[in-house]
DNA sequence: CAAAATATATCACTTAGTGGTATATTTCAA
DNA sequence: TTGAAATATACCACTAAGTGATATATTTTG
């Protein structure tokens, strides 16, 4: 009956992570962890967001630091938006185009 | 004499374009070539973004959205950020890390 | 001290993103 | 209304970013 807070943090983490519902044994990476989980977009999705912001492809593209030919694919379901461009989307869905100005 | 106001703007940017200094030569998409520039970072220089925001780089790679083997390539000088990832990282250079939370 | 967390270091692989060109399609000014 | 400019679609070969895995220091902390 000795346990700190700490411990039985620690022993609940472990217990979450048998269960599978942490992908993390420690609590180290927690904060990041508590991170909005990343939506994934589907083509006609992206073009939506585009839509919604009122701007063209090539206008998205600068917004986002990519070539307009990638906006082009993503939009025509050929290449899909992972990793870094996943995270600009998302934040264009969440707060707007113009956070990224 | 007769010139319209959009037609002095759009002389002025033709030859803004002829010296060089514009690299479109139409308004359409002026606001995106407002943006601000996206700079580039060395190794270095990311090491101390994520260093001032004080997180590991697990963590800096989760807000990210990337692997963490991304950022320590990146740190190491093997791969360079480019397109959406230097996007990301001017957003956090300009705004702080907490504005991808 | 010992264990856990963090950082460094490679590496082969996948595929996103690039930059080009060519061709509709739409918009807008003369 | 008509023609030029802007925008959108489409395709393609190439580069290299990002992945995920593993193995090994190094540092932090209980």
């Amino acid at each position: 009956m000795n346990k700190t807070i700490l411990e039985v943090i620690n022993e609940t983490t472990q217990d979450l992570h048998k269960a599978g519902v942490m992908k993390e044994t420690t609590l180290r990476e927690f904060d990041a962890l508590c991170l909005p989980v990343v939506k994934t977009f589907s083509a006609q999705q992206i073009t939506q967001l585009r839509m919604k912001n009122k701007v063209s492809q090539a206008v998205f593209a600068a917004y986002l630091n990519i070539g307009k030919s990638t906006v082009q694919q993503w939009e025509q379901g050929h290449k899909k938006p992972s990793g870094p461009s996943l995270k600009l989307l998302n934040l264009i869905a969440k707060k707007g185009l113009e956070i990224l100005a």
